[in-house]
DNA sequence: GCTTGTGCAAATGTCAGACATTTAATAGAC
DNA sequence: GTCTATTAAATGTCTGACATTTGCACAAGC
């Protein structure tokens, strides 16, 4: 794989690092192929060394590259993948086409940890978060339907399991909903939408929502699980 | 706060980088301080530039600092520190004075997460991970009581936590468990080790080896609690 | 008096070049 | 053939100069 396929570049040594990581987290390099050189990648984009530098200390923090003197630059492999790491997020966001094995793992993460979460809600959250919930919901409801506002409706969407998450209470959990952002992100994208599924789906958001209200655990936990396996047909994955 | 108290350095941006992360969290700077010049840091330490600059470069993209360029060096407060940051995770190994409002919050965390762990592990475990958990649980035996072998005692004890973290096969858990290592030592440093506890201990935590190897979901996640509820006493959190 | 502008100082950000260090391959001696 | 010295190539480091941003002081003008 050469640098020739990737989009010309902007500026900032965090435009050049997204742009690398991009290309890597969609699989333009194979675990273990020799990424190139500093040089190159800088004659290329016609950057300084430093700024080449700068982005691939990003990439070999977040796990994506290791760096030997001498050696070079290699490509690590996905279970070394810092998937948690802050600057990962960032670059998964808007990033449509991933993996399909991560989908798959980062949904079942979710389907273990979000019934978790919400029952943590039902039992922690204050007024604030209560509202910052409904607020999201009624932008769900308002943007259903219509195609012009899907990504609005994807928006509300997120900012709804965000506001689980940080109804939590928990400073861990709450990083948990951040760093997930972009990824339930991608995962809402991919989801299909007829106007059918949607409404089910929003019934279901309305089951968290008035559960976390109520201060019903089991009833949080359940109605998040709903809310999942709503999203897993979605997804086309088997519903366990 | 000076530069003044924090012992000297060895070598290497990462050494330096270490050193004044754990001056953070052992909050020695108030959220809102500003942080030292580069060119003191480099006097002081008698490093160049480059290696100061190298080393705030990780403690910016750990979210312990914030840096502008005229304004200086900003100290961010600790809801905005990244604590799932395989670099915190790094920094916070050996470090035994953690904010006890953060041991809190990651007990907490881990109260609510382990069971759910345990379950998947007994749905997930394969051979070579109750291999795992067993080897680390016969360490934990034959060091338990000793006083001489506390360190290795609680090596075994996270070895545990870790294994049942890998056992669940997926790959953000296990990262979990990867990060949350480090806190885990930090907890079980901290908790008091009678004999007596000690050995209700490893009572629980071999019931929650048996419910995995049973493959038992329930069995495991009311195991994984009785663990946590045991730490929790010892720590000194009152428990709910 | 209040605002606005101008200049200065101080801090971080960037660049370019030389050099150091590590690694792998290669040529040569035996 | 095998071991060793050399060499080339890649990343790592240092240094000095310069760029850019910010905050402050001070003065001009309404």
């Amino acid at each position: 794989m050469t640098l020739d396929a990737l989009p010309p570049h902007q500026g900032g040594a965090e435009h050049l690092a997204r742009l690398l990581a991009q290309a890597l987290l969609a699989g333009h390099w194979q675990p273990g192929d020799t990424f190139p050189r500093e040089l190159d990648i800088s004659r290329h984009f016609a950057v300084s060394r430093n700024q080449v530098r700068n982005a691939l200390t990003s990439l070999t923090a977040a796990g994506l590259l290791e760096r030997t003197a001498g050696r070079g630059t290699l490509v690590r492999e996905i279970g070394d993948w810092h998937l948690l790491d802050p600057l990962m997020s960032e670059w998964m966001t808007g990033l449509v086409n991933l993996d399909p094995q991560l989908v798959r793992e980062i949904y079942a993460f979710r389907y273990s940890a979000e019934p978790v979460v919400a029952g943590l809600a039902a039992l922690a959250a204050q007024a604030e978060d209560i509202d910052q919930l409904e607020n999201a919901f009624a932008g769900m409801q308002s943007t259903a339907g219509s195609v012009d506002s899907r990504a609005e409706h994807a928006e509300y969407d997120v900012a709804f399991h965000d506001a689980a998450y940080r109804a939590s209470h928990n400073l861990v959990w709450r990083q948990m909903g951040h760093l997930l952002r972009p990824s339930i992100m991608a995962l809402v994208h991919r989801s299909q939408h007829r106007t059918d599924t949607l409404d089910d789906s929003l019934a279901r958001h309305r089951q968290v929502l008035e559960a976390i209200r109520n201060r019903d655990v089991n009833a949080a936990e359940n109605a998040a699980r709903e809310v999942l396996r709503r999203t897993a047909t979605d997804l086309g994955i088997v519903s366990q």
